[in-house]
DNA sequence: GCTCTATCTAGAGAGCTGTCAACCTAGAGG
DNA sequence: CCTCTAGGTTGACAGCTCTCTAGATAGAGC
């Protein structure tokens, strides 16, 4: 039924390939569905967001949650979400806590999913 | 069922700015998670990913059923959710129904998720 | 030490998701 | 018309998600 799946793609190493260019692993496509998955809600992304734009790069968790009618234990729960899919990082420097992005994570999506199938590009 | 979405950024006319540039309206945060839920799951991205890779880029569902250990009803259902967020388009020829792939909301995600927050390569 | 504030953790509950069995629909071919 | 097959739809149910309240933890400052 299911054919021969070595890796998360067929082909390659520890990365990941662009959707076009051949089918996925069904353990490839269950770690790339559970980032997916992560950014599959509206409030995550919206926190991601404010943190990307931010000149800087950081933003603290007060602030997040200023930013939503939703209470601190919410927010600190989706945090936890993008932390744990590896897509922010974050530091406590005194009573604060700042998160940032890890755009490792993002570039793989994005290459994954870009249809026209090149690498991305390096540069920023 | 993915209603009309005017702008997606605060600013931005139809299309979809990266993620760096600034923050997203919790509509268009909306629109953005609805798609990305739908790519959440490991079946729905084995599915597309199935279809993507193959050569001539389409698929008869019953190839795809096979391709699972899950019922027919399954399929459909994940199916219809990739159809939903327009990830994928059908056709009913004779007995059979073919998928393919329908690559612009796909780069539209690439494109916001890109960290490099360059536009997509507008490739050949 | 005590207190205040920022953040996280634990537990519980409403609602959503993915799966199935049962049934329905639409062509093909008699 | 009838029958067969490929897909889709419906309804039900276990399990997961998001949210809250209540409580814990950690640093600042007295």
């Amino acid at each position: 039924m299911l054919p021969i799946v070595p890796s998360v793609r067929a082909t390659a190493s520890g990365c990941c390939e662009p959707l076009v260019s051949e089918a996925l692993t069904p353990e490839g496509a269950a770690d790339l569905a559970r980032t997916f998955k992560v950014l599959g809600d509206p409030v995550r992304l919206r926190v991601l967001s404010l943190i990307a734009a931010r000149k800087g790069g950081e933003v603290c968790v007060c602030e997040i949650t200023d930013a939503f009618d939703l209470t601190g234990p919410t927010i600190s729960y989706h945090l936890r979400q993008l932390r744990e899919a590896d897509l922010v990082d974050c530091e406590r420097r005194g009573t604060w806590v700042y998160y940032w992005i890890k755009p490792e994570r993002l570039a793989l999506l994005s290459q994954f999913l870009d249809p026209s199938g090149q690498p991305a590009p390096v540069h920023a």
